[in-house]
Formats: C-alpha cells, structure tokens, sequence
DNA sequence: ATGGTAGTGTAACTA
C-alpha cells in the first residue's frame, strides 16, 4: 500500500501536475493539502476517472484538504478534536482496506503561525497540542496507523538549506520544533528520515517561489509522514518525487510517499 | 527594512 501527501497550493491550478503525477506514482492513498477550494467546486471528475475516490474538506479561498483513495476507504472524519470553534479545514482521517491489513490515515495541514509572536502562532501551538492528543490516541490503537501532510515544521538544522535564515520563522522557532519533538516522541517514526537516508543537508520538500529557492537547492524539509510502530513494522520503502518541482507551474512543495506490505 | 512569487478571486489576504 503507497501512501502519498501533497501539497498542492491550489487544485483549480494545480489539477494539471496532480492529474500527470498520480498514474505515473500510482499511489493507492493521497492526502491533498490546500486544496484552497470549498467542497462543491473541486474537480472531483477528472481525478475519479482515473480510478480514485474523493473526500474533501474544504473552505473558501484557504487552507483544505482531501483524501484520494484507489482502495475502499471507511470511517472518514474531518476536523481535528479539541476545539469546536476551530473553522481551518485542516484534517482528515480515514480507515483504508489493504489486503492483509486495515491502516488509519491522517492527513493534515498544520498551520504556518507566521507571524511569530502573535495570534497566528497561538493557533499553531494551541493545533500541535491538539494533535498531540490525538496522536496519543491513534498510537493507543496499537494498529497500524500513517500520519502525514504538511507539518510547517523544520524539525532540525539539516532540514533548511539555510537554517539560520529561518531562526525567527514559526517553522523553526524552539517552541515549534519542541512541540514536533513531544509527537514524534511518543513513539512514531520519521519515514522519509528513515527511509531515504542522507549524509548532509536535507532532503527537502519545498522551496519557495521566490529568490530563485528551486534553482539555488534552498529548500526546507516540512512534509513528514509518521508511522506508528505497526505501520513502521510494514515498511517497505520512502521517498520525496523531487523531479515535480521541476515542472511546468508547480506546486512549491513536492509529494513524499511511503510503501506499507499492508 | 524591503521586496521578491504564487493562488484565490477580483482586494487583500495567506504563504
């Protein structure tokens, strides 16, 4: 079972790279994050008719995020627990059917929190601690379980080209990377760090539109996919689709997939 | 300190 997450930044625009990308990658799960359109107007058609089913959780204009699955997908939540107040479409869960075994996905969208200090930050600590109990919950299932999406978080140094250029930056502020740190430690794995090993910096995940980031390598590693110990039992394989930033209008960020024997 | 780019949606915001 391949399991991706995308950040899209846009389906309306993005709907060329996605649909070129998902026979070629031929994942059977995709977490999409800002979809950027509210449920009724994402092109939910031309994706179907390439063999994949559709769950959105949208709003207008920002943030959103939608599952695709090529399996049969049960249990499907939306909003993350912990604050009925909370408008940000920024979660999805679902229970998919592999052939040996079921995995729970959680897809998310956590939030950038720039700037920082400020309210935009308290969001973004205040949506970690919430994650973090649900996390506690998902690992308390002692099944396989694959948490993944574009964290806004650059867990250490070796994952920004420059890390001191992003030392003020709710991405990498301590407080950010001490809250990523309390989730991981309750006992995920880190895929892609596990997974596709490197020596020096990176790899990375995105790179900014601007100041020539893609051309210059300067990019940061903020999409993470973390496995449960059941799911990290099941791993075959990890990686990053680098080559889709190289494209014609990309998405700033590229997919990253991880292979269950599920 | 500023501005550089992109998407949504058509002004101003988010990233």
């Amino acid at each position: 079972m391949k399991i991706a997450s995308f950040n899209v930044n846009g389906i309306k625009a993005r709907l060329h790279q996605l649909t070129a990308w998902l026979p070629e990658a031929r994942p059977d799960i995709v977490v999409l994050q800002e979809i950027k359109s509210v449920d009724e107007a994402f092109p939910s058609g031309p994706i179907e008719d390439l063999g994949w089913q559709v769950h959105t959780h949208g709003q207008k204009s920002w943030n959103g995020i939608a599952i695709l699955s090529r399996l049969p997908v049960e249990a499907v939540r939306r909003r993350l627990p912990g604050d009925e107040a909370d408008e940000q479409a920024r979660y999805v869960e679902a229970v998919v059917m592999g052939d040996h075994c079921a995995v729970t996905v959680a897809g998310l969208y956590l939030p950038n929190g720039n700037p920082a200090p400020g309210p935009k930050y308290d969001y973004k600590l205040d949506w970690m601690e919430r994650l973090r109990r649900r996390a506690a919950e998902l690992l308390a299932s002692e099944e396989p379980v694959v948490m993944l999406g574009d964290f806004n978080v650059i867990p250490e140094p070796r994952d920004a080209a420059h890390p001191e250029r992003w030392a003020e930056d709710a991405l990498f502020l301590p407080p950010t990377r001490a809250a990523f740190r309390r989730i991981v430690n309750q006992g995920w794995t880190d895929a892609i760090r596990i997974g596709d090993p490197h020596a020096g910096r990176g790899p990375f995940t995105f790179w900014d539109y601007q100041r020539q980031s893609w051309e210059r390598d300067n990019g940061i590693r903020i999409d993470h996919i973390l496995l449960s110990p059941q799911a990290a039992d099941r791993m075959r394989g990890a990686g990053i689709d680098r080559d889709q930033r190289a494209g014609d209008k990309p998405s700033d960020h590229v997919p990253v997939w991880v292979e269950l024997a599920a």
